[in-house]
RNA sequence: CGGGGCGUGGCUCAGCUUGGUAGAGCGCACGGUUCGGGUCCGUGAAGUCGGUGGUUCAAAUCCACUCGCCCCGACCA
């Protein structure tokens, strides 16, 4: 029986995520800055996935990668009055430089004429610059990507979900006409949808956001929402229609054809390390980390197996050898020839850290030419037993290439499924009450009013919020109906849920 | 930022009420044994008891302040 590391999913889901973080070494709190953390190794290597191939992804669109400062002029906040409102509360602001030491106390020496603020996001600079940059219709569309920290002063912080600072990319695109910007906002939102299905095996629903959860400063926000294991809600990525809000809050302008002098329509996009969260909280188990094999560090470990010397000189070479065959099939692979543990411990901890496919070797593999292969969710016997595969050693590299593409499947097939059956229609105010009734949460379609105070009200009542209104195709047909708070008329059901 | 809980070796925690200078299990190191799902035995290393200040002959323990983490709420990706 496994120990109990992890706190069950069912005993404690909020302790479970931890468990499962740490375990699997992904993060830690940074514990000497408030609400920051530490990205570990295994952690980082995740998010670098994810960075190479949204990259690619982004270049494959048209756009390129730029640098813009950490520091923002304070003044330049203040310019679009929605967006200073939005992110006020949450700057951290830059007020002095430089440090003068006295009776062994180092104290702020200069302070600033005008203070900068750590970006929270980089609209408003990135504004300031397009400007410089844009004059003709020729110059547009401007597509800008940036790979970057922000700072946002969270009261309530989780490790990935909401931290101090996370690391994200946003994009920013200028462009002639509202329409191609519009095109481009949804171009964006379908990069992250095919993005999360084929690399995190995660649905997604896309759609709008209400007035009230809409980005500071934007005209529309889209989203793509995920559900996590617990059945609530979490934003795995935006995309912004900024309009002319920010061009003409930064007098972004540009001549067109006919020489006339125009606003710039500008949009903005952006996902985060809180996806790494997302990939936690929607694939993971009681046992540890799971991980589609498109974003694990690790494909397959292989684990020699021996009693004697001899054996394990012999398995262990040929875990190597199959290593270095795995390795040019473009596998990761992590041979654990370590002799101070024994095999089932290595199991345990591979399994922790999410490794997707474990290969055993031992002396009656090598004599049949074959090995084990035990899948990091694996169907099980009529004993409760995980099931292993045995595989030849010739062509193994393909076979396993084979598994790692059913487990990727298998993974986005079951998240799949898992929405579905906690996705339903309600159309009682007193059945949408009991559904949110204490800790749980599904995705509920309903019918609203289309006001924000409604919205609000049924948030006060139920902790369930908008989480956008669905694209069509993604959610139930449009048929009109009543608001399931007021009995007002409605024209659509929308997407409620509890959120991260 | 309000309410609650908690900070003691890497992890989980005991000790605190009734002050006397720190313990257990797991993990770690070494030796042996074992090795196809968490062997067993022995030896050993490791802790400014979150921090600062106070009370006291003496503080992990009492008091004040402070920092951080977790949960609930409000705010947000």
């Amino acid at each position: 029986m496994a120990e109990a590391r992890i706190t069950t999913r069912s005993k404690d889901y909020a302790q479970w995520y931890q468990d499962v973080l740490r375990e699997a070494g992904l993060a830690e709190p940074a514990e000497v800055v408030r609400g920051c953390m530490v990205i570990k190794p295994h952690g980082y290597a995740i998010w670098e996935k994810m960075q190479s191939d949204l990259d690619r992804r982004f270049k494959a669109t048209g756009h390129q990668n730029a640098y813009f400062p950490l520091l923002i002029p304070l003044s330049f906040l203040a310019k679009e009055a929605q967006h200073v409102e939005g992110f006020a509360m949450e700057c951290a602001v830059v007020t002095h430089s430089g440090l003068k030491a006295a009776d062994g106390k180092l104290t702020l020496k200069n302070e600033l004429e005008e203070p900068y603020v750590v970006r929270p996001t980089s609209e408003t600079i990135i504004g300031h610059f397009f400007a410089k940059w844009i004059d003709s219709y020729r110059d547009l569309p401007l597509l800008i990507n940036q790979w970057a920290n922000v700072m946002r002063w969270e009261l309530r912080t989780r490790l990935f979900l909401r931290t101090g600072e996370f690391l994200w990319q946003e994009g920013h695109t200028a462009h002639a006409t509202h329409a191609e910007a519009q095109e481009e906002v949804r171009r964006m939102l379908d990069v992250y949808r095919d993005f999360a299905h084929e690399v995190m095996a995660l649905p997604v629903l896309q759609g709008v956001k209400t007035d009230n959860e809409r980005f500071a400063g934007a005209v529309e926000t889209t989203c793509i929402e995920a559900m996590m294991q617990d059945g609530k809600a979490l934003q795995a990525g935006t995309s912004h229609d900024l309009g002319q809000n920010f061009g003409k809050a930064f007098n972004v302008t540009f001549q067109n054809e006919k020489g006339e002098r125009e606003h710039v329509w500008q949009t903005s996009w952006g996902v985060s390390t809180r996806l790494v969260g997302a990939v936690v909280m929607a694939h993971s188990d009681d046992d540890g980390l799971v991980l589609p094999p498109r974003l694990a560090p690790i494909h397959v470990v292989i684990v020699p197996i021996w009693k004697s010397d001899a054996e394990k000189a012999a398995t262990v070479d040929a875990a190597r050898r199959i290593a270095k065959e795995l390795g040019d099939d473009g596998l990761s692979v992590k041979v654990d020839d370590r002799d101070n543990l024994r095999p089932g411990d290595k199991y345990y901890e591979w399994e922790r850290k999410g490794v997707p496919v474990r290969v055993e070797i031992g002396p009656r593999d090598l004599e049949s030419r074959s090995v084990m292969i035990k899948r990091r969710i694996a169907p099980v016997d009529a004993n409760g037993k995980a099931i292993k595969e045995k595989l030849a050693m010739e062509g193994l590299g393909v076979a396993l290439g084979k598994v790692l593409d059913e487990f990727q499947r298998f993974l986005f097939e079951r998240a799949l499924q898992f929405r579905e059956s906690n996705t339903i229609t309600v159309d009682s105010w007193k059945e949408f009450c009991e559904v949110f009734a204490g800790e749980g949460s599904k995705f509920v379609y309903a019918h609203w009013d289309g006001t924000g105070e409604t919205e609000k009200a049924i948030k006060e009542a139920t902790k369930a919020t908008i989480r956008c209104l669905p694209y069509p195709g993604q959610g139930p047909a449009a048929e009109p109906g009543v608001c399931i708070k007021t009995g007002k008329p409605s024209a659509r059901r929308v997407l409620f849920a509890k959120n991260y």
